[in-house]
DNA sequence: AACGTCGTAAACACCA
DNA sequence: TTGGTGTTTACGACGT
């Protein structure tokens, strides 16, 4: 899946506005994609033009990298189609190991082929990074000189910039690429293992442009846009966000803010034995019953097992010593990648005028950033559309914006069944979060922090009637979130469920058949009453979309409990003013400015038509003529008829209906 | 510990 | 008979 939207993003979608997909579009807007030889090479190519022409090439390298690599992956459905080679089925294990796992791809192979293929593959892939990268950066480099000099010619600044835009994204592209191969193949705990096959080591592996040299560039770019490109997160599905890494999740070598790795191994190791030395019924390596070894989900039952385990699979080899080298580099790559993101957190924090964060999360052991002290934080560390940390070992990587990284979590091996953990869906209004990471939840295979509940509602409210059958409600799952394309009959079941079970959502019948609405008062109700802070809540552990077995489903609490249980009065007017800003379109408000494609910018549009009062009484919600025809009302508790219109929100407050709403509102919980 | 929420699974009924 | 839709129950995980 993530190939596939590789895949499309490569294809430069018209949409596409981050990640890979973002190059062809700036490109574009500097000065046409393949035009630019053809169109203009009857003479010389001045400066700009050969500038242009380098990123052309570059892309186009970028381009056919991953196109090599999404071979044979185009079909979201290759788990079903067994292809003749060996080859494919472990490209697709290495790019979307959630849709082979490494249990299946044993199953397909023996052990000694598999492990000759994934080196064979590895070698590759590795051989063409290297290559591609090292030509990346004679080409940066190049670029960067010519640059300097078309800086003194070039009369059209704007269009300079434009190019030096588009140049530094992909710079900084580049680099991610590079980082998101590396953890890839890293994760893999494959890579490396034996020098003497071609393989290389990946350590050996130098980047093609240092954090350092990146960070010269960019300050020589002096440039205001701020690295849309950049990865938001670290593509980890043992998880941190890069920007807000939290504790428990953090692994040990964290507590190394610098890059050199082999302290921050030492650490690790130190820690960790340590860490099971004083409390043996915990390890690093053991959680949720399996082995976490890169590679391993050997399952565990108990402690005791798991030592066995670890003592017999794991013992000091060249094999083990090779994946601790890898995971060495992975760490050190995050530990990067994490400094970077500090940094950036920091600045627009300043920028944000609010208060500066604690010290930099890396500045001191992370995992004494327990999620208690997460919470302490005071709301504003959590500006709108700032996800909460995740605080779970197994949290998903959080996209804070829309320009996450196109190559999803599920890119990555997981330790074990895929136990992921969810940001609270309630820290930030989903539609803002939604509109933030459209691009990322459309391509990337990660689940939306949501609850079903939520999203249904979204579905429904996204468009111009607010109403759905539950076809187009499966529709706009699938169009919305890559994580929906797959695993279709659980979560299509919690869908209807869903739909059955909550009285926000009211069935409408009409001569087409059905549709479903939402019932807004209804949504607000749900809400629980009594909220306390804003605690960084564990959500839901998700099952696997191959059908593991469930862990836990939960998408907890939280803007409401942020403002509620923090006192939103505290909250500055700005941020008041933001959050009603992001805030969902109220039952009464006409559909206005909806995009059928990705209405997700309709939500905003709708701020200023929230609030009419709902003259709606709960169980009436507005509908269309043609679909009033029949209501279905769920089990009815007369209260909700009779409950006065002037407890039904208003606009001012209630534009923020979204999971947030204000204990103020919810006074209506309370009526007799 | 009790309770509520949420996600998942599953059984069942209804209907085209 | 089959598949889609809708309802309901049960369960486990988690937070309050």
């Amino acid at each position: 899946m993530m190939v596939e939207s590789a895949s499309e993003t490569i294809r430069s979608t018209p949409t596409s506005q981050n990640g890979v997909g973002s190059l062809p579009n700036q490109l574009d807007s500097a000065g046409g994609r393949d035009g630019v030889a053809s169109s203009e090479t009857n003479g010389e190519l001045n400066p700009a033009e050969l500038l242009h022409f380098q990123q052309q090439q570059a892309l186009q390298m970028a381009r056919q990298l991953l196109l090599q690599q999404a071979t044979g992956l185009s079909s979201p459905n290759n788990t079903e189609n067994k292809q003749p080679s060996v080859q494919v089925p472990v490209s697709v294990a290495m790019m979307s190991p959630q849709m082979i796992t490494p249990q299946q791809m044993q199953q397909i192979l023996s052990p000694a082929q598999l492990q000759a293929v994934l080196q064979q593959q590895q070698a590759i892939m590795l051989q063409q990074l290297q290559e591609y990268y090292k030509k990346q950066q004679e080409q940066l480099h190049l670029q960067l000189l010519s640059q300097q000099h078309i800086g003194k010619q070039q009369s059209k600044e704007s269009s300079l910039g434009n190019k030096q835009l588009a140049f530094q994204q992909q710079l900084i592209q580049m680099q991610q690429l590079q980082q998101q191969h590396l953890l890839n193949l890293q994760r893999q705990g494959l890579v490396g293992l034996q020098s003497g096959q071609g393989t290389l080591p990946i350590q050996n592996l130098p980047p093609a442009v240092s954090p350092s040299d990146l960070q010269q560039l960019l300050k020589e770019m002096s440039n205001s846009q701020e690295d849309s490109n950049k990865p938001d997160t670290v593509d980890l599905t043992t998880s941190i966000t890069t920007s807000f890494p939290s504790a428990k999740v953090s692994p040990p070598s964290m507590l190394s803010s610098l890059p050199n790795g082999q302290n921050a191994m030492q650490i690790s190791r130190r820690e960790s034995s340590s860490h099971y030395d004083i409390c043996p019924s915990s390890h690093p390596l053991y959680g949720h019953g399996e082995c976490r070894w890169p590679g391993c989900e050997a399952l565990c039952e108990d402690m005791g097992q798991f030592v066995k385990h670890l003592n017999t699979e794991h013992a000091l080899d060249d094999r083990s010593t090779a994946q601790c080298r890898v995971q060495m580099q992975v760490v050190q790559q995050l530990e990067i990648q994490l400094a970077k993101e500090s940094e950036r957190l920091q600045a627009m924090m300043t920028h944000l005028h609010m208060r500066p964060s604690e010290p930099k999360p890396f500045s001191q052991p992370l995992n004494l950033v327990s999620s208690a002290s997460i919470t302490k934080m005071s709301p504003d560390t959590f500006p709108d559309g700032l996800p909460q940390p995740p605080t779970s070992a197994t949290a998903p990587i959080t996209p804070l914006r829309q320009g996450a990284s196109v190559i999803s979590s599920s890119s990555l091996p997981s330790p074990g069944p895929v136990r992921r953990r969810i940001v609270d869906k309630f820290c930030t209004p989903i539609s803002s979060e939604l509109a933030q990471n459209h691009e990322f939840y459309k391509n990337a295979e990660v689940r939306p922090p949501f609850t079903y509940a939520s999203l249904i509602r979204q579905a429904i409210l996204d468009t111009p009637d607010r109403q759905l059958t539950l076809n187009e409600i499966y529709n706009w799952f699938t169009r919305m979130f890559a994580y929906f394309r797959r695993n279709t009959a659980t979560w299509k079941n919690a869908v209807r469920h869903n739909l059955s079970l909550h009285k926000c959502f009211v069935r409408v019948e009409n001569v087409k058949g059905a549709v479903w609405t939402v019932d807004e008062l209804e949504y607000q109700k749900r809400r629980p009453p009594k909220m306390t802070g804003c605690t960084s809540v564990n959500s839901p552990t998700i099952s696997p979309p191959d059908g593991n077995k469930v862990h836990d489903t939960r998408s907890p609490t939280l803007v409401k409990n942020m403002i509620s249980g923090l006192g939103y009065g505290a909250l500055n007017a700005s941020y008041q003013a933001a959050l009603a800003e992001s805030s969902f379109p109220l039952l009464n408000s006409p559909p206005l400015l909806h995009s059928s494609g990705s209405g997700i910018q309709g939500c905003h549009d709708d701020v200023t038509s929230t609030g009419e009062p709902g003259n709606s009484n709960g169980s009436s919600p507005r509908l269309s003529p043609q679909y009033s025809q029949s209501i279905h009302v769920k089990e009815e508790p007369a209260e909700e008829d009779t409950r006065p219109a002037s407890l039904t929100p208003t606009n001012e407050n209630t534009n923020l209906p979204e999971d947030r709403d204000l204990e103020p509102e919810t006074p209506m919980e309370d009526l007799p």
